[in-house]
Formats: structure tokens, C-alpha cells, sequence
RNA sequence: GGCCCGUUGGAGAAGCGGCUUAACUCACCAGCCUUUCACGCUGGCAUUCACGGGUUCGAAUCCCGUACGGGUCACCA
């Protein structure tokens, strides 16, 4: 049989990095099983509801290459994907519930709940369960809500897909709200019964769920079903080792936010599929289809994921050195012009910038911070730098003879050109290797690393090169 | 507090009873390559798997306890 699998986000905002997780591990099992990957919206909770946070998680969701089987943008035979426009089949249930003795009204307001709730607190008790007052409640012409009847003395134990055999006890789970007094369902309740109807196989969602894995298989047995597999991610963490708070401003979590800066969506989907779960072969770095292939469940890992930046911007690397220089172009171009660095310069110069920082570059936005490092005039040498400068005998006039030689080249110039001027100065002072390049190429950045010299001093242009030999020639500290 | 889960190097993370003198990746260090830099390549980097007991011929791997960390206990999802 082909599974069937759900990402079941409800739209309060943008998509996290742990939706979005939920929802790569679900695509990935269902492709990698030929199976079908649905996303139903989970939109009970009224006052949470934001409508543009359905069609910014679908975007994010395509951006990234997660196309949804069924969902409301694709047609399926399981509609609708949205669970506000269910409620008639969760009254049906509800009140099948009802019928038979399984679930009862209750007519409790929210006051009398907390204050219940306050009284146990300070009688000791650590359960906190619903009182079950309103169990044998006479009919009453009031507002209601609707509770599950836990059956006493139950144990619920179920073989999770990562955990292995997890058991829970009845006692430990009060009367639960299935359907709230405004007549919309409640979380646990909509997810059973719409994961039975769209006869949904295997449901992957993070560790936070895990507790409500029994309220859910209740509701499937009082109704005759038989509840999906069921897998617990474990949780996406920060350096503390706490559970990313999407309030936790020190890290960027929200899928968009990568975007923005110009990440790839093939990196991020490598990178998030790395969290909590790990590749049977030996290599890191995959393309979405290789993730397809390689994905296996029985891989996900039982502790925690630490949300590793470096890590992240690692992998986009390398998938930024993938790109051909067209799409390096494409990626890199909006934020170029975005920061007014193209004005006045011809096509060539982008792409020799682009060339000159490829190998460099993080992530598209990053190439504007780089355009300015590298055209910031006076750069200040660091230590290492000057020490290094100073210990060469003739910097000076090996400097000197590069200028003269630049001055004397008319024709246009090219990385090549530039490359003979390095030849020939080396060969007129009679230095090589380390004491030729370096120097010339301290003067032309100020630093010991960086690009390609001959490539790099062709972006800089002659007068900008001039410009700098000059300066540093006059620096008597220095020289 | 009850219930559930976790704890392997500077960092991420494999390994789930003998093939482990603990993969792989990042970071770091050294060497090679390149007349420089970067890329790339090669090598180094945990005598040890939170701690204490136990089971076993044999334990990072199984059991018990302790410590620490996390999740969850709503008419939120």
C-alpha cells in the first residue's frame, strides 16, 4: 500500500524552520514510497488565524520544492484541506461520540475551570485533571463544550516509527475538550477524525505531539478506526539546547527570512534535512532528488537537532558553487542592484565580480558586504599583515617597479595582463613566490588572503590599484 | 510536581552486545599542490562514549539508580 502522509500546519504566521522540517521529513517519506503528500490546514483556532499565513506557508513550501499532492491549491479526493470547512463532519462524529455514551456535554465556563484548577494546585495534586462534573449533568439550556470520557484503567501504547514502544496511562490524561462551546473542534479531536478520512498511513511530526498521540488513538477506537503509524521527531534546538521559540529573535527561523538573504532552497532543504536525520552513506551535501532516494525513517535520530548556523551556511556554500554562473548571476543581481553598486558599471564588471567572490560567497545577499570589504579605500592592515611586509627586503622598490610597469601598459586591461605585470616586476627586482606575490598583494587589498590576484586587481580597475600602491608607498610606518 | 524523551570530541553527528585501537562532516593544526591567495588533496585532532552500580567470556551499545538537559500536562495547535 502507498502511504499517505500529512503536513498539518496551522496558519498563524510565517513557515518555521520546524514546520517546514515536519513538512520535508513527511515529503520526503511519501516520495521516496511513491506515496502521496497532503497538507491540511489546521485552522480551529479562531483568534490565532492570520489568512495571509495559508498563502505565505504554501509559497515557502513551493519555494522550497515541497509540492503537495492534496492540499487547497491541488485537487484531491479527500477535500477540503481546510478544517473550517469540515465542522459538519466533526458535529457528525462528535455527536456519534455523544450517542454512545462516550463523550458528554459539559457546561462548565472558563471561570469555574480555573478556579478548579487553582483549587487542586493548592490541594497538591500535580494532575490538574478536569473534575468530571458535568459526566452525569441533567440537560441544560447553556452553552456547552464537549468532553472525551477517558476510559479508566487504559493503557495506550503504541510502536513509534523513531521512539520505538511508547506506553501512556489513562490516569494520566483528564477529560479532554473535543468540541469547544463555539462548535469548532478541538486540535486533537479534528486531527483524528481528518486523519482517518483522508486515510492518512503515517503521521511524522515533532516530539511535542507525543502527548497527544493517546487522546488521538482514543478518539480512533471509540470511533471503530484504526489509528495511523505514528513517528516523533525529536526537537530542533539552539546553542542553549532549548526548543527554538519563534519569539527567539538571535536566531533566523523563519524560511522566508533565508530567502531574503539570498540562501538556495535546494541548501535549505539539504541543511534541514540533516536535522534529526542522518544519511546512511558517508557524504553531506545532496540535491532534493538524492534526498528522496537516500530518505529512510529508521534513521531519524532519538536526540535532540542543534540548530547549527555554521553548519547551514557550509552547505549553502557548496551548493552555491554547484550553480552554473547564470544562475550565480541570477541569484546574486537583485541584491547588487538593490544596494546601487551596478550604477554606471557595464555587464562585465558583474561578472567578474561575480567570478572573483564565487568560491567565497555564503549566500547571495552576502555579495554586497563583500563588493564593500573589498572596495573600502584606506583598509587598515592587521598585525600579522604588517609584520609580514616589513621582513621583506625591497618591498619598496619592487612595489615602485609594479607601478612603473603598470603606467607604461596602455591597452586594455585584462586578468592576463596584469599577470605578465606581475611577471615582469618579479623578474626586474629578481623576487619570486611569496616575497613577489604578497606584497603586491597586500597593497592591492591591504590582506594577506583573499581572491584570485590577477582576476582581483582587474575588478579593481588601474586607478583604484594605483591608487593604493601609491598610499601604501607614502605610509612611512609601514615601509 | 506527574508523565514522556534525551545525554558520544571545540561543534554537528554515526555506531544500538564482539568487525570500534569510536565513522563521517564542520572548525582547528600540519604537509602537498598553486611562483601568492583561495579551491582541492593528504594527514593530525575522543585510550573513550554524563556519573555510579549490575548482567555478560565481552557493553558506548542491555538493566537499575543518580545527575543534568528537554518536552508535555488548555474550550492552543
Amino acid at each position: 500500500m502507498k502511504p499517505r502522509v500529512r503536513y498539518a500546519p496551522s496558519p498563524t504566521g510565517h513557515l518555521h524552520i520546524g514546520n517546514a522540517r515536519t513538512a520535508l521529513f513527511n515529503y520526503l517519506y511519501a516520495k521516496h514510497h511513491q506515496g502521496a503528500f497532503i497538507v491540511r490546514i489546521e485552522d480551529t483556532d479562531v483568534a490565532r488565524n492570520v489568512e495571509t499565513g495559508i498563502a505565505s506557508q504554501m509559497a515557502h513550501l513551493r519555494w522550497l520544492g515541497i509540492e503537495p499532492d492534496e492540499s487547497i491549491e491541488h485537487n484531491g479526493a479527500y477535500g477540503p484541506y481546510r478544517q473550517l470547512e469540515r465542522l459538519d463532519l466533526y458535529t457528525r462524529y462528535a455527536e456519534q461520540l455523544l450517542e454512545k455514551n462516550l463523550a458528554y456535554k459539559c457546561y462548565c465556563t472558563a471561570e469555574e475551570l480555573e478556579a478548579e484548577r487553582e483549587a487542586l494546585k493548592d490541594a497538591g495534586d500535580d494532575k490538574l485533571h478536569y473534575s468530571r462534573k458535568c459526566l452525569h449533568a441533567p440537560h441544560q439550556d447553556a452553552p456547552y463544550a464537549i468532553r472525551f470520557k477517558v476510559p479508566e484503567n487504559s493503557t495506550w501504547t503504541f510502536e513509534d516509527m523513531v521512539k520505538g514502544n511508547v506506553t501512556f496511562h489513562s490516569d494520566d490524561i483528564g477529560d479532554w475538550v473535543i468540541m469547544k462551546q463555539n462548535g469548532i473542534p478541538t486540535y486533537n479531536f479534528a486531527c483524528a477524525v481528518d486523519d482517518h478520512l483522508m486515510a492518512i498511513t503515517h503521521v511524522l511530526r515533532g516530539e511535542d505531539h507525543i502527548t497527544n498521540t493517546p487522546k488521538q488513538m482514543m478518539v480512533f477506537k471509540a470511533l471503530g478506526w484504526s489509528p495511523p503509524v505514528y513517528g516523533h521527531m525529536t526537537l530542533i534546538v539552539n546553542e542553549q539546547g532549548k526548543k527554538l521559540s519563534k519569539r527567539d529573535g538571535a536566531i533566523l527561523q523563519f524560511i522566508e527570512q533565508y530567502k531574503d538573504l539570498g540562501y538556495l532552497p535546494e541548501a535549505l532543504f539539504n541543511f534541514i534535512a540533516l536535522l534529526g536525520w542522518s544519511p546512511q552513506v558517508e557524504e553531506e551535501i545532496f540535491s532534493p532528488e538524492a534526498l528522496i532516494e537516500h530518505f529512510d525513517a529508521r534513521r531519524l535520530s532519538t536526540s535532540p537537532a542543534r540548530f547549527d548556523q555554521t553548519k547551514l551556511t557550509y552547505i549553502n556554500n557548496r551548493h552555491i558553487k554547484m550553480l552554473d554562473s547564470e544562475a550565480l548571476k541570477a541569484l546574486c543581481l537583485p541584491f547588487l542592484e538593490q544596494a546601487n553598486i551596478l550604477e554606471g558599471k557595464d555587464e562585465s564588471f558583474v561578472d567578474s565580480l561575480i567570478d572573483v567572490f564565487r568560491d567565497r560567497l555564503s549566500y547571495g545577499s552576502e555579495i554586497v558586504a563583500l563588493y564593500h570589504d573589498f572596495f573600502q579605500d584606506n583598509p587598515e592592515l592587521s598585525s600579522e599583515t604588517q609584520a609580514f611586509i616589513t621582513t621583506i627586503e625591497g618591498v619598496r622598490s619592487l612595489l615602485e617597479t609594479f607601478l612603473r610597469n603598470l603606467d607604461e601598459r596602455t591597452e586594455v586591461l585584462t586578468p592576463d595582463i596584469y599577470k605578465e605585470i606581475i611577471k615582469e616586476t618579479g623578474k626586474t627586482c629578481g623576487m619570486k613566490g611569496k616575497n613577489l606575490f604578497m606584497p603586491i598583494r597586500i597593497a592591492a587589498s591591504g590582506s594577506m588572503h583573499g581572491p584570485d590576484l590577477p582576476k582581483m586587481m582587474h575588478l579593481l580597475g588601474k586607478d583604484t590599484l594605483k591608487r593604493r600602491f601609491v598610499r601604501l608607498l607614502q605610509d612611512e610606518d609601514i615601509l
